[in-house]
DNA sequence: TTGTACGCGTTATCAT
DNA sequence: ATGATAACGCGTACAA
């Protein structure tokens, strides 16, 4: 590195000791004398002087960083999330970003970037899988990362041993399913996403669970990636079938927008040859027509949230489950 | 911070001096023994070694944190350029995440916290203003960081004396605005977007400019912010006057998607009743109907080069000022 | 090949 | 109130 100015040097220039300098530039307010304090101030602005954060953190044992973990900062539902947390971490620490593009090693890596960081806390969000052997690493690793003195929060399932911000996603798609059954539609699919992702099964459940509980059943699973491209070719095979459903569920909001255009590609009209509804009630809804069918989550809510408790001072005495809630919202998307 | 393992734990478990672990953990390859090192790596492995970022950074003098500030993450925009930074970037460094939400004085301070972060290097994401004392003291920050050996890339206006990627904004719109008028379209509004924004200024230029060039002009400028509300803010103002445009310009496409939902919301028909144009062609605008005409920007390309710059080696011999040329995209959004 | 010892920029403890 | 000085965890010349 370029020539850095330590704060030794504004010591000198000051004509004070180290210990002095250190004082005024960060410690305890009015344990120094105005007059020095001045001449130190004055020095450091000379000399451009700039605390170096690592030594810092050496020094004190600890650093403001909060690592956020997330598959795609391009998501929505993520950028959302990330916004939010990132608000609630900004006035005193700072942020660090990882994305795993939905690459389970990469999930590995940053908890052990974060530890190696020696970071305050770890912002984790995104579904669990199925791989359990995964899963068991994931959580070791975060258990290390915290005995290392790091606080861990996640957003997603509650398979990990830490605080959590949990989604009752089983309960809103059930609330869906009977909403829209009630609402008049009698014919269903599902666009499920990955087989492998808890949230995606989650939600298939309880979309199955609801139609039952109206005597109702989804004719048509179809699986695929959890992203809009995803849902655009699980439609696409939905309406390849010779009978097809009155009204299909994508599991994400994003992919049931793929689903939509699909729908619009193949000359279909929206809702009346096919109703679609979504998942999560991201922002980008307000800009879709006809205005789609969804379960609101408070998505802010739940960034602020793991934010605000990634910056708690207290290492807290037991850990916290949050749950959150699903609201159903009918709009066009499901109009009969 | 909680008990982490340290270097030297490992060497005194292993049985040998903290300079041959820190070789076997780090250093050069082959320079230390067989016997020895499988007892390094089994001591690190049992202990649960993980090497103190900070400590590393400050013994050798750098780091490999890389800072990225944007205006916002939720901005498609943004979100795109961040990723395809972000993947340049993970293969050796880290990211450390900065969001302004557009507050000039945000800006300052993250760079001055990547300059004491002694980050490798350093991505600014945003376009200038016309607070020309901002933008000095933005640049001076900036200097500073580099001459403490820091790189720094900008995407955006070339007002900061560093690397720069700078996409051409007014033969952009010029572009569009010809491609328009040869398209058929007589009367022209603009919705420009903040008047002290240098992008917005350019594009607007660059369309007037364009309108000229075939003897037309703009009857309608509206100032707003640069996001989808602004936008549909603005073309409510158009759309309240007693005379109005048949084509209006967006100076970006969040804003254009904004102005085609105040359309919407009027019951009017779109591009019938108004023709709507954009700039960037964020990812998003596969979605929307009808498909909107703009300009388009590589926006991953931008990003990858920045990031890919920000990871150089070499300090570079002369800045560079990359410019990248938009292309215009007829689509739906303004079909007579 | 391996170990010794010093330096990196701060903070914090303990005298003064 | 101020100043020495010992950590903090690691890298690396230099010596062996």
């Amino acid at each position: 590195m370029g020539s850095q100015v330590t704060l030794a040097e504004v010591a000198e220039r000051a004509g004070v000791s180290l210990a002095t300098a250190s004082r005024v530039v960060n410690g305890s307010e009015r344990v120094v004398g105005a007059g020095l304090r001045e001449r130190v101030l004055a020095a450091a602005q000379e000399l451009g002087y700039t605390a170096n954060t690592f030594a810092q953190a050496i020094a004190r044992g600890r650093s403001d960083v909060v690592g956020l973990v997330v598959p795609d900062i391009q998501d929505p539902y993520f950028s959302v999330i990330a916004a939010a947390a990132m608000a609630a971490v900004e006035p005193t620490g700072e942020m660090m970003l990882g994305t795993t593009l939905r690459r389970q090693e990469q999930e590995l890596r940053y908890v052990s970037t974060m530890r190696a960081r020696r970071a305050r806390a770890l912002i984790m969000v995104g579904s669990r899988t199925t791989d359990n052997a995964h899963t068991r690493q994931v959580a070791q690793a975060i258990a290390d990362f915290v005995a290392g003195g790091g606080r861990a929060v996640v957003i997603g399932q509650d398979k990990l041993g830490t605080d959590t911000v949990l989604p009752q996603n089983r309960a809103g798609a059930k609330d869906l399913a009977v909403a829209l059954v009630d609402q008049g539609h009698k014919t269903f699919g599902v666009l499920a996403g990955p087989n492998t992702l808890l949230t995606a099964r989650d939600r298939v459940d309880g979309f199955v669970e609801g139609l039952a509980k109206r005597g109702k059943r989804a004719g048509v699973v179809v699986h695929s990636d959890f992203t809009r491209d995803g849902g655009y070719q699980a439609m696409s095979e939905v309406l390849d079938r010779r009978t097809r459903p009155g009204c299909v569920f994508a599991v994400n909001d994003v992919m049931a927008i793929g689903a939509m255009a699909a729908v619009r590609d193949r000359g279909l009209s929206l809702p009346g040859d096919m109703a679609v509804a979504g998942f999560d009630d991201i922002p980008t809804l307000r800009d879709v027509a006809p205005s789609l069918t969804t379960v609101r989550l408070p998505l802010e809510d739940m960034g602020r949230m793991a934010g605000s408790m990634a910056m708690e001072e207290q290492a807290g005495e037991r850990r916290r489950v949050i749950r959150v809630k699903g609201e159903v919202i009918l709009r066009d998307s499901t109009r009969l």
